[in-house]
DNA sequence: TTGGTTGCAAAAACTTTGCACGGTG
DNA sequence: CACCGTGCAAAGTTTTTGCAACCAA
């Protein structure tokens, strides 16, 4: 998967996109936590992004964070998540947008891959309902060719590292 | 999966064993909670579940919802999930394994549905990475028809309300 | 110019906590 | 009986909203 920095301009390209499919506007704040947000690798916080935001400008308020994260979030860039009790976080959610995980359990490696048949099934699904589908996440967990125990299997992270 | 009534009593069970484990109180609150908790098929907020304690003893106040939820979350029997921008809901454990969700981006509301295709092909998806198959998570975001603007569509969470 | 956008502060929503009383072990 | 649990209300947190000034298109 692409590194943080390198995610960077073509979700940017993204975001931009959006808005103004939605005649709405960019401004130096949205982008501002656009940027902040998408360079970041695992999670962040309401606070972790007020705070990063603030290096550049002191300014910038809670409000306009949480809206532009709405709208990261209404895009499919971004998405809310909650482990345990803690406090709401969000995750980059680009990057998801278009293939989907297949994870194993036992060694923790993650496989992207994609899949026409299943999405068009996804999107009749979800028209079934009424819906207009937007985007879509899909994890698979489940143990890969070594953890099976089949014989020459390998592991796909063993055969990543390699390299 | 076992239809929600027929796990309600083994769950009660592991709870009850958690309890006295932890050298804590079984209550007549606690009972209630958990029981109707484990009782509802899908998620529920904090505030659906106190509707229903409230049905039996109207005297349940939050804290105490919180507090037993807390418990249950503790002990694995619960787990704190959040969709797109809602609030905070619980779903008992165990149960992501068998049905996906289909979450409206405008109005939160959270729909289950199941579909023997996409697992299918899921499964066929895995199999062709070499992976054994254990569990899946499926999460469909788009625009319930309220939202999409059409006359006359009706946003499944006001439909519900109004039972 | 015309809206959408921002920062601030106030409001709302959501959770947790302190305390006196009540119930379980 | 000792102590944990409960309900209530108050306190804390987190998130949203109203509004006047601002800024991008």
């Amino acid at each position: 998967m692409a590194s943080p920095e390198a995610r960077v301009e073509p979700l940017m390209g993204q975001f931009h996109e959006y808005l103004s499919r939605k005649q709405l506007k960019s401004t130096k704040q949205r982008d501002l936590i656009a940027r902040a947000f998408f360079a970041q690798d695992g999670h962040v916080s309401i606070d972790d992004l007020l705070g990063l935001v603030r290096e550049d400008n002191s300014r910038i308020g809670y409000a306009t964070v949480y809206r532009t994260l709405k709208l990261l979030t209404e895009c499919g860039l971004a998405a809310a998540r909650q482990f345990g009790d803690g406090q709401r976080i969000y995750e980059v959610a680009g990057d998801t947008a278009h293939h989907d995980h297949l994870i194993c359990i036992e060694c923790q490696h993650v496989l992207e891959f994609e899949n026409e048949d299943i999405e068009r099934l996804q999107d009749q699904v979800a028209r079934s309902f009424g819906f207009n589908l937007v985007r879509h996440k899909l994890e698979l967990y489940g143990l890969c060719p070594k953890a099976r125990g089949i014989k020459g299997g390998s592991c796909p992270r063993e055969a990543e590292e390699k390299s």
